[in-house]
DNA sequence: GTCTATATCAAGATAGAC
DNA sequence: GTCTATCTTGATATAGAC
């Protein structure tokens, strides 16, 4: 069934989004210019101004949805989820979308541009799944950020076994 | 007492290293360009391909003096170190290089331009503290990187307790 | 060891016409 | 909503003289 909520983008500024978050996810965050995203909507880059001030606001926009995404992948894991099964939803969103999650993770994170709300509404279910610990919630979600960005920047030896090392920190983090 | 070590580069590039670390400690890696470097030596930026083949040789050499001075870090902190010691010495060497630390540990690594030995240097004290268990060794690195980031990038919210944020995790990883 | 001159490339953004 | 033309800036790197 297709969502009803209306959109917060005009119908030309959705597809502008749309076709910068292919460019980056097919290019890497260095290939997520004005010129290329413009490039792939046929148009040229001037264009995107009369549909967005400036650069920072599209990424903002495609922050927003990520972390709309993610927290969608979150509710899927119920209302339940452990720590455990949103670790493995966390893990399963950045290698989905590898580009995306350091756009949204990997900088300073330019909150006034972004739509409210959405940062929050993806760390409420780990603050529910750790007891409602805020400091836990912290630990966990930085070990499991460790763990994704060790891993998508290729920083672990070759050979290592990486499923082990998320199974090590979790069983740390769930042990009672 | 003054090493008596020789150093591996010349003391021309040697120079050049230092005033490279200079320039990505107090204006970041965007600054760290080869224009600039030169600049702070008081020289243009094609002079240092005399000295380096290229940008990147350059940033390797600095990145292996980080490990370098990374290792010594979790030496000082002793033979018997605990891995509550070494997070310690971690967070301590972070906060002091940021920039060094963001170029050392949050991109792909070129390991072939790096001094042979320095990554698997500063890895062994982690590793002897985590006794000897690789799986663990990688996912207390993996938290200690993660809340490093989280911290250099400002991601917690403006309020939240970061040391007891780490003290939270380190105790999962040192219960029994 | 350093210089000048230059090649090459590419980025974000604005003005003003259509 | 898109265009062309342009501004401004700045990056890595090479050639060849001194």
């Amino acid at each position: 069934m297709a969502s009803s909520v209306p959109d917060r983008l005009t119908p030309r500024a959705r597809e502008i989004v749309t076709a910068a978050r292919e460019v980056l996810e097919s290019e890497g965050l260095a290939a997520l210019t004005m010129r290329n995203v413009a490039a792939r909507l046929g148009i040229r880059a001037p264009s995107l101004y009369k549909h967005f001030p400036d650069k920072d606001a599209l990424e903002a926009a495609i922050i927003s949805d990520g972390f709309i995404e993610m927290a969608a992948e979150f509710e899927a894991a119920g209302a339940a989820a452990t720590l455990v099964d949103l670790a493995a939803a966390y893990r399963a969103f950045a290698r989905a979308h590898p580009h995306l999650y350091r756009l949204m993770t990997d900088q300073e994170l330019r909150r006034d541009l972004l739509v409210p709300g959405v940062e929050d509404g993806a760390a409420l279910p780990v603050y529910l799944a750790a007891g409602e610990d805020a400091d836990r919630a912290r630990a966990a979600w930085a070990f499991a950020h460790g763990m994704t960005m060790l891993e998508l920047t290729g920083r672990f030896p070759p050979g290592a076994d990486v499923e082990a090392a998320w199974d090590a920190g979790l069983r740390a983090f769930t042990a009672r």
